[in-house]
DNA sequence: CGGTGGATTGAGCACACTCAAGCATTGTGG
DNA sequence: CCACAATGCTTGAGTGTGCTCAATCCACCG
């Protein structure tokens, strides 16, 4: 079955889904090869994005998801007043757009943050896709509850927690999300600029910087420019996880 | 057509879902008779809940959504340091848990504002009928999308505003959300606590106060205790846009 | 009547912002 | 190759918004 399916991606000077490592983002565990070869059909692998281009833009006619494959990639909306946001970040092996899934237009702008590598996954030919193979509904469903519970802790934890609690808990959430794709969790580079993270976090600038030095100097984390290593972990699961207060909580 | 689904719900005594005046919410816009009845038998109507009682708790196994009937209800998780966090509220019309279908467990708690009726989607069963009806799936994908994008403007919108523009925009949003269902949107009570608001907000109770009387010296609005007639919305909106920064976005 | 939870108001303080200057890095053109 | 610009990052000084702590008020209810 593999075989005919890397037969025709090598005909096609292009890598099959099953061979790229972040399939289980794209795909629930077991899909029939057949459908597979249906599926590789309709998505688009491999496009390529320089720094600062714009893989799709916020009220452009909705279209397709986007996965990661290398590279990196930030969202941001621009508001009735014209201030801008970065929404999230997204790292090898997300998803982008799932936000605009099933609205006739992107909710937000996508920008790579360096030279990127994406794959498109179309959703109009998609939906028939979802109807003929039920997992993939379900998998979908399951990426957007994700994209909800992600938003929601982003709402969460950055409402109540102070500036070092916040950057403690981000530079935490880049290292688990590096790790998870089999990259070191402890080094690595931050491929937005401190701009990105201020606007991200909801502080200004110069607060990133002098937090940042500040959690150099407790000797958790290490700075080389943008080169990032975590050399206490704990310390900063300790600071993120701050406990304000020990609060009751009936129900 | 309607008759048969008229007759049945008669004789059991509950009002049939396209009696609902909320309907919209729950299907969409054209569903088969049929079907229609195949779903009514799924949804569990017009459950009552006491205020303070839980709908559902989180880690509870996931099973159902739930579209607010009457009352009001609101959601919030706690964090690992035993922090409550109230993530939202929903007023009649809205539908609750969709940022848990397809995970195994409720990633929130929901808690009656006060006396409230719900109306139960099993989303196991549920499965069924979205495969067989496509314009489901689409409607539950379109749900979930807003509710993404509904947690990301929460994201936006209160990282970077004053405890002024916040209220105003939360009371915008409150005005604009009754006002679809067809209930006064200028003219409604608080279904929530200061306390709710505040923890939902970021902001401090005594803030909440603070700012609510200083809108009401504004002759913005006017309040008696949690009854809220909204007297200039223009002026409300003003603030809740308020003009930072005209900043220049490119991209 | 006291008790309880919610709401308001006041005083003082602290964290993060603003403004401002300087440094570092990268890229471009002469 | 260096000068220069542009952008990103860091550091400092002063200020203000919103928090904390505390007291009071209010409505509802047993």
């Amino acid at each position: 079955m593999e075989e005919t399916i890397f037969a025709k991606t090598q005909t096609t000077f292009r890598t099959s889904c099953d061979q790229c490592g972040l399939s289980s983002v794209c795909l629930p565990i077991a899909v029939d090869p057949e459908d597979l070869y249906r599926l590789e059909t309709a998505v688009n692998r491999g496009q390529k994005f320089n720094r600062g281009e714009l893989v799709f833009k916020q009220r452009d006619r909705f279209k397709s998801c986007f996965v990661v494959q290398g590279g990196a990639v930030k969202t941001f909306i621009v508001t009735e007043d014209g201030e801008k946001q970065v929404t999230g970040f997204y790292l090898p092996g997300e998803m982008v757009a799932l936000d605009s899934i099933n609205t006739d237009y992107y909710s937000c702008s996508a920008e790579a943050l360096e030279r990127s590598s994406l794959c498109e996954i179309p959703l109009d030919r998609f939906a028939e896709h979802t109807l003929r193979i039920p997992g993939l509904q379900h998998h979908f469903f399951q990426l957007m509850s994700q994209e909800i519970q992600k938003s929601q802790r982003m709402t969460v934890l950055l409402n109540r927690k102070t500036a070092d609690e916040r950057l403690a808990t981000f530079l935490l959430s880049l290292s688990k999300r590096f790790g998870r794709r089999h990259m070191s969790a402890t080094q690595f580079r931050l491929p937005m600029t401190r701009n990105d993270i201020a606007n991200h976090l909801g502080l200004a600038v110069e607060t990133v910087s002098r937090v940042l030095t500040r959690l150099q100097k407790q000797k958790l984390v290490q700075f080389q420019g943008r080169y990032c290593t975590l050399t206490d972990v704990n310390g900063l699961t300790n600071i993120a996880h701050a406990v304000n207060s020990p609060y009751e909580c009936r129900g």
